[in-house]
DNA sequence: CCTACCGATCGGTAGG
DNA sequence: CCTACCGATCGGTAGG
């Protein structure tokens, strides 16, 4: 469908707008003019502005929740999916999960990697959802909620597993999602560090943040 | 003075509103009907709005590295302002500062103490400095690198001392700052952990975070 | 701190 | 995708 690459077009340009000057900051005549066209010519293709940062911010949350999803998966975690791994050889009756600290890793480089892969629309989904309708914003909000929740039972687990140190949960989580947003701020496609280096050391930091100083599983 | 009062009931409204809908996103009438004025009245006491963006800015700036001096300065440390302190009984050529860890910990507390205080102001300092003007972009940006330069020392003098893991000083200072200053975004005056509470819980998973793991100091 | 007002720009529509 | 245009709102000024 020709209609769909060009609002791909139309959503790249307002995210890269959207992420240097914000979106209340940029005008549906900036976004036309990055596009070479006119700015009433934006509307044969979107309904409104609200339209596009909704469509950038909606596909941004898919793009977050499936990297996590895969990465808890290729671990075997059999909450991460519907239906469990059936070459899955650990007894789901005693142990169902890979031990917290695998995943922490997962979902951090899951996280860094979404971050990296397109810094425009990862910024406009972290700085950008104050200026949703109230609706879209209490629809991601709940998204947001449930992701975080994901973390957070991660570092409760390893907690009660004695394989993390005592903290609050909800803090710690807070702590380690607002630093990997916070990429959105400093990474530079081309920059000194490269995405795979920034995961590594950023699921380090994040997996030292938590766990038990005298553990040595890394 | 009257008029500084005035201008400082001015000043919080517009952080407080700049907090919630950005600086873009609100408009100079909307700060002055929080102060039950008209509009234009707003003029007799302000500039310009990028004028009431800027005091916000630089005072919190101002504030920042204050809390910053005076935490290393309490510690002892002779790099943290231009006269050293006469009590110290340190040998100023032997070894100048006190232990990295220690350091580490008291920029956390201060920097989330200065967040704490003023969620409003903090926030503003965070998000909305790219919508000031291209000189005093420039200026915050100088500050900015300052202040993050000192938290990267730190994190490397602690690895050259092996009290700290190996890592990427740049890339740490940046997890930990960023971490700190998601503050804004969840932090909300009278929730369930307290300032005290939050500054402990931050300065331990920032130090855990750049730490070895065979290390037990704390 | 007010009323009255300014030019510029905003998001969006009509009609082709 | 264009030209022409709309009402609303923007930051800011004049003059009191």
């Amino acid at each position: 469908m020709v209609e769909t690459s060009r609002r791909r077009e139309i959503e790249d340009a307002a995210s890269s707008l959207f992420h240097e000057h914000g979106y209340a900051g940029t005008s549906v005549r900036e976004i036309a003019r990055a596009l070479d066209i006119q700015g009433a010519s934006l509307y044969a293709h979107v309904t409104s502005k609200q339209d596009m940062l909704w469509s950038i911010v909606v596909r941004t949350a898919d793009r977050f929740e499936a990297a996590a999803d895969a990465a808890l998966a290729a671990l075997g975690d059999s909450d991460s999916d519907a239906d469990s791994d059936p070459d899955s050889d650990s007894d789901p009756d005693v142990k169902r999960s890979p031990d917290p600290g695998s995943r922490l890793t997962a979902l951090v480089r899951a996280h860094v990697g979404v971050v990296t892969e397109d810094i425009g629309q990862a910024s406009v989904f972290v700085h950008e959802w104050r200026s949703l309708s109230a609706s879209h914003r209490a629809e991601i909000g709940r998204r947001r909620d449930a992701y975080e929740h994901r973390l957070r039972a991660v570092i409760r687990d390893g907690m009660e597993r004695g394989d993390f140190a005592a903290t609050d949960p909800t803090a710690a989580a807070a702590f380690i999602l607002t630093a990997l947003n916070g990429l959105v701020g400093w990474y530079r496609p081309g920059g000194r560090l490269k995405p795979g280096a920034l995961a590594d050391l950023y699921a380090a930091l994040a997996l030292r943040a938590v766990r038990h100083l005298d553990e040595v599983t890394q």
